[in-house]
RNA sequence: GCCCUCGUGGUGAAAUGGUAGACACAAAGGACUUAAAAUCCUUGCCCGUAAGGGAGUGCCAGUUCGAGUCUGGCCGAGGGCACCA
């Protein structure tokens, strides 16, 4: 069988691209759509999860172009961030040169992939020109009161002086030094975002092409609560403590108080050595949830008694291990019998648990194994018994804001965003401290404020604090001495406004400008993986209203339309006797024997069971892969690499450019019109199937209708159709497949129209008339189970049907000495006779 | 612990409440070939030469003429639950 350079056509046609730039149109007229995957970090090459969500993303921007859409189609570079300073203490190259000579790789990777990207939009978050907008934009947000300063934690590296991600502290020890980690207090920027929370929560229900999964991990994160604050009296000092509860109902069940370590009113313990004790096995418990539920539970007896409001009895307070000072008020009421972790306190503690909701399930309240969060009615509750929970909080809180003791109160679990880092390699924060200890904005026209690239990333610290004069600076409106802020911006910050960036990305005196960002956005398609369903959207979405609220002419709010996650790609894993990782070149040199082959994984570095991209290219072409990341599994799920699955992609991709030539060579044969027109219309209803599964992402199915699309063609050779029909057939089929396989998809059309294809609006029509089914297969089922089939013209009569049904041997058998007590008939699909 | 999602052949998977397993991989058998590779065809659990029949979408119930699909309970796997990008 004839077979096909693929390296040669992949060069031609990349080079052809190149020359025409882009899909984008000039004319600002048209309807646009901006499709947009999420940009990589700089990392050093390409892996095959950035094939998928190119691949995927390509499809998606090709299928709009050829729909008449202007579109939208860039790509940059996530380029800030702590892997480039790591590699620079390694490698002795700096940040920057290690970010540049990877991006310069990963660019001509993705290039080599043929995808429909304009290169002229390109940017890059490290790069000056991008990040003195983010300054700006920093400067602007601080003018409108949304950036703050507020102390807060971090994990401090007492050896290496620095503050540690999360990730970087491994067993309570620093990743890099070992050192045991440490708890310090900085004061350090914040956004505002939690000032929006409201809105971020209840503009999830705008959001109706994102997926249910993410807008509810977006909404737990959130985390609305409702419920009161309520002050308890403190019997001995004199004193309140503020409470806040979402069961006020539950009141009358409220068997203690537990207030945090860091609570104002633990003060007075300080000096106690229990106490002392007592918050260091605290502070060893982490701060997740995970972690904090199923840590023990530990309490420190103050002594201290508080008044129940409402009934003349005192409850102990505790100090506990499980309530954390910057939730609520960092105090509660403990009511075990409807809350589990109160009760597993008051079970080991030995204090009282006084039910006051109804369960019907338990007999007896006297010995509750565990609490009860159920429904049911109150009781035990004074004025609140026999309402349901949902009238008693009611009740209950009216009557508290009447004595003035509390108030309906709304929190949120969302906390602003700490945007300090102590880190070299990201965007300096515009600000400088005065010496009359003041913090204020750089003026604009200093804008930017540069890294130096004399820095020393081997000393302890922070690298820019530690430079011997970057920090040295003067204000602007007095000239006095003052001093930079050295701390760099979180990351996220720079992802966090890109998508703006592009749609006027070479801008030099704004971040953007009004009429592109009201033509552009929002984007109308995102693409990437789900690791991103929290941060990274909501700081964005955090993002467009705070640029709102800087320049009232933009007015959109959510910054992205329409979100699709795609899943990972796995591979097998595969150790040896030694229980070591091996690489899957590694096992072709091992005896099959002693090779331990694991289940399929995300690829990584650490398991070793990656695929690198570029040799894969090499070897198929860019379609084969291509092809391969888009077929087998649906997008949204993980997808498994194998050689057999990328090989047959490879094969198809020959199989297409066979059949083509065969077409073209086929000279015009006898004509039979029935037979035409059959084949017409088979590919029509092809087309209109695969044009739907496009737009439904399940492009896996498309993938399947499309082999079985290439069947039809090479069957149709040998029939009796016209030369001319199925070449202009064959022409609509590689038009179809060029949002897929854009390579051999343009080949074969240049080699059928002797002309080259350009994304114009050339998706093909489809017939409607063409879509009617004349004929139909009626299932026949006797009680419900098949037992024939029965083809048909459509539209025909129950009475007609019947007749014919009871005609078919294996129905009539099936009918002797029966009775049809029933039957019922679906048009044109189904009858089912009910016998006896 | 809490919240969510998903369980279909040897594998990845299809399937507006109406023919379960499309399409693809792997396997077995066959065709072509001196042979191999490549390509093409057939098969797919149980009974049967076949026609056909039986079982069958994690397990147990329910709704329905009809359930992979809807409802409830159970079992199992995966994900999220605050500073990597």
């Amino acid at each position: 069988m004839a077979s096909i350079d693929i390296q040669k056509i992949d060069k031609k046609w990349q080079d052809f691209w190149s020359e025409k730039k882009n899909i984008q149109k000039k004319d600002k007229k048209q309807k646009k759509f901006y499709c947009l995957e999420m940009f990589p970090y700089p990392s050093g090459k390409i892996h095959m999860g950035h094939v998928r969500n190119y691949a995927i993303g390509d499809v998606i921007a090709r299928y709009k172009s050829m729909n008449g859409f202007n579109v939208l189609h860039p790509m940059g570079w996530d380029s800030f961030g702590m892997p480039a300073e790591n590699a620079a203490r390694e490698n002795k190259l700096s940040p920057k040169v290690w970010t540049q000579k990877n991006i310069a790789v990963m660019k001509k990777q993705l290039q080599s992939l043929g995808l429909s990207i304009d290169w002229d939009l390109e940017i890059s978050t490290c790069d000056e020109e991008y990040y003195k907008h983010q300054q700006e934009l920093f400067i602007d947000f601080y003018n409108k009161g949304l950036v703050v300063r507020k102390e807060t934690y971090v994990n401090w590296d007492p050896i290496d002086e620095t503050v540690l991600a999360n990730e970087q502290v491994i067993n309570g020890r620093g990743w890099r030094s070992n050192a045991i980690v440490e708890r310090k207090k900085l004061s350090q920027w914040f956004f505002n975002i939690s000032k929006f929370s409201n809105d971020l929560l209840e503009d999830l229900d705008t959001l109706v092409e994102w997926p249910e999964k993410v807008k509810l991990m977006q909404k737990n994160w959130i985390g609305k609560s409702t419920g009161c604050e309520i002050d308890f009296d403190i019997l001995e000092k004199n004193k309140k403590v503020r409470i806040f509860t979402t069961r006020p109902d539950t009141i009358f069940g409220a068997t203690f108080l537990a207030i945090s370590a860091d609570h104002p009113l633990c003060k007075d313990f300080e000096n106690q050595k229990n106490f002392i004790e007592f918050r260091k096995k605290c502070s060893q418990v982490g701060t997740t949830e995970e972690a904090i539920a199923n840590a023990e539970k530990l309490g420190f007896e103050t002594g201290l008694k508080a008044q129940h409001p409402f009934i003349k009895k005192t409850i102990p307070v505790y100090i506990a291990n499980f309530i954390l000072m910057d939730y609520g008020t960092g105090a509660i009421f403990g009511c075990p019998a409807h809350d589990q972790r109160d009760f597993d306190f008051a079970t080991k503690y030995g204090i009282e648990i006084i039910p006051v909701v109804k369960n019907k399930d338990t007999k007896t309240n006297n010995k509750m194994k565990k609490a009860y969060t159920g429904d049911g009615e109150i009781v035990n509750s004074d004025f609140l018994n026999d309402l349901t929970i949902d009238k008693a909080k009611e009740k209950i809180i009216k009557e508290i804001e009447n004595k003035n003791i509390g108030n309906k109160k709304i929190t949120f679990r969302l906390k602003d965003w700490g945007i300090s880092r102590q880190r070299y390699w990201g965007c300096p924060i515009p600000m400088i401290y005065l010496k009359d200890g003041s913090v204020v904005p750089v003026d604009k026209n200093e804008l930017p404020i540069r890294l130096p690239n004399d820095v020393n990333l081997n000393s302890k610290g922070n690298p820019l604090e530690n430079h011997p004069n970057w920090k040295k600076t003067k204000h602007k409106k007095t000239g006095e001495d003052a001093i930079r802020e050295t701390d760099t911006l979180d990351t996220f910050v720079d992802s966090s406004w890109y998508f703006i960036r592009f749609c006027s990305p070479k801008l030099k005196d704004k971040p953007y400008d009004e009429s592109s960002l009201d033509y552009w956005m929002p984007v109308d398609q995102y693409i990437g993986g789900v690791e991103h369903a929290i941060l990274h959207l909501l700081y964005s979405r955090f993002f467009m209203r705070a640029i709102g609220l800087c320049n009232s002419k933009i007015k959109i709010k959510e910054p992205f339309k329409g979100l699709f996650t795609q899943g990972m790609v796995c591979h097998e894993t595969y150790k040896n006797e030694k229980g070591e990782w091996l690489t899957p070149e590694e096992t072709k040199k091992i005896d099959k024997a002693k090779i331990i082959i694991g289940p399929p994984e995300a690829m990584s570095k650490s398991k070793k069971n990656v695929i690198d991209p570029e040799s894969m290219i090499k070897i198929y072409g860019a379609d084969a892969i291509r092809w391969f990341m888009l077929s087998d599994s649906p997008p949204e799920r993980d997808i498994q690499w194998s050689n057999e699955g990328v090989s047959s992609a490879h094969k198809f991709i020959q199989k297409l450019w066979g059949i083509n030539k065969r077409i073209i060579e086929r000279k015009n044969d006898k004509v039979i019109k029935d037979e035409e027109k059959d084949f017409i219309s088979k590919f029509n209803k092809y087309l209109f199937k695969i044009t739907n599964l496009i737009e439904k992402f399940h492009l896996n199915v498309a993938v399947a209708n499309f082999y079985e699309l290439t069947h039809l063609m090479n069957d149709s050779i040998a029939k009796n159709i016209s030369s001319e029909c199925l070449r202009n057939t064959q022409a609509k089929i590689m038009k179809i497949l060029m949002p897929f396989v854009p390579h051999i998809a343009s080949e074969c059309l240049f080699e059928l129209e002797g002309k080259n294809f350009y994304h114009s609006n050339e998706w093909p029509a489809f017939d409607k008339s063409l879509l009617e089914e004349k004929n139909v297969t009626f299932v026949i089922q006797i009680n419900g189970k098949k037992r024939g089939l029965l083809s048909t013209i459509k539209n025909i009569e129950e009475k007609e049907v019947v007749a014919k049904a009871k005609n078919i041997e294996n129905i009539k058998k099936n009918l002797i000495n029966k009775k049809i007590i029933k039957s019922i008939f679906v048009k044109n699909k189904v009858i089912n006779f009910i016998i006896k």
